[in-house]
DNA sequence: ACGTTTCGAGACAGCTTGTTCAGTAACTTA
DNA sequence: TAAGTTACTGAACAAGCTGTCTCGAAACGT
């Protein structure tokens, strides 16, 4: 017994509408029924699929988490022991594709539970990543792991933020990722054009 | 004509309230009536101070700015030349002493409008710092200032709030502000135990 | 073609919002 | 300290939204 035709359209319609909703008003500007009206559904029917615009925007989310989950998978299997951008490169291919979906949740409407649960899982990721290369090869971190993956995700957002948020692509998605290469290889002032001479132990912002 | 000590009695009050009620239930969840039987204070005098929740917790997140740059401005005013962590340190000190504040808007409480309130000031201004310095070097910014400042900013911020969710200190704030330095300096790959001999030129996450 | 599941429209109480108003209390200033 | 101004209160208001329910109609899977 295949899911009914019937509730998959309506969910696709109604997450659809509240993505778009969503981007034009803001999250907290909305109401069930401009949804409802949005993706041609009676109101009645909204709550026999979700408990409210909350849970209909959590839904929305793990769906986007499941979709880059599932494009990593095999991103992650193939994995070298060493390092490629792959896994990067891989989630702004899919932004890309995703992108009003992106947008909304980076923005963090719903008072940021969405963003959050999608930093989350990507930074338990991440940590998991780091202490398992550590242990592999053998080294100390010189930084806390799950700190060091915050930071890392943090820049990560930062910069898929900006990324989403302009109209036209600003840059090739390879060359983004060659950048945060650079970044994670040389450091920030090494970017900003000096380099260790320059800046003395005593360096930064 | 100093201002009327009741006006100021009352915005504080409301003030705390809604800091203390995010923390507790979030932003959404909030009614205009928590507030101000939290804050002691009649619905109706709440609408002649405040538009609406939105527009509070918009005045909170600007009083916060306010009293930050304060604290920043004789440390940028003393500016030497070169680098010093001293602006970071002294954010860190201000989370600390407005730690539930820090909390709810690096949260995203409020759609996210706040945070982005907060991280578009301090982007602005690090951007232009950029800026400045590579003038005043002579020297080329081998990536885009403004792109470098949200990067920047998205590890500050993450780390910020890494910090203020902790309910003890987790590590003084000399320590954060090092690491911080540290990799600024030498990246990340740095910071996890590897320098440039372990991770070759296609390198990273 | 049949039994099952979903959908739609309308109606419901309950709550929140934002405004208004008149009476009372607190404040500033001279 | 008294006079005049300004802020606060509590109550009442229409309007809108929420979440739940019911029943007949329509779409579905097999």
């Amino acid at each position: 017994m295949a899911e009914d035709r019937r509730t998959r359209r309506t969910r696709r319609a109604l997450s659809n509408a509240l993505v778009e909703l969503v981007l034009e008003r803001g999250f907290s500007a909305l109401t069930v029924e401009d949804i409802t009206e949005r993706a041609d559904v009676g109101r009645a029917t909204f709550y026999s699929h979700f408990r409210d615009r909350e849970d209909l925007f959590a839904r929305v989310t793990a769906g986007l988490l499941d979709g880059l989950s599932e494009r990593l998978r095999p991103v992650m299997a193939e994995s070298p022991v060493g390092f490629t951008g792959k896994p990067v490169l891989e989630m702004l291919r899919h932004a890309r594709e995703e992108r009003d979906a992106y947008r909304i949740v980076l923005r963090g409407e719903g008072d940021g539970r969405p963003l959050q649960m999608f930093t989350d899982a990507i930074a338990r990721a991440t940590a998991d990543e780091f202490r398992d290369r550590a242990e592999r090869n053998g080294v100390e971190p010189r930084i806390d792991p799950t700190l060091l993956a915050r930071v890392w995700v943090g820049e990560q957002i930062a910069v898929l933020r900006w990324w989403v948020e302009h109209e036209t692509p600003p840059m090739p998605v390879e060359d983004v990722v060659r950048m945060l290469l650079d970044l994670g290889l040389h450091g920030r002032y090494w970017a900003s054009g000096f380099n260790d001479e320059t800046t003395d132990g005593t360096a930064s912002t």
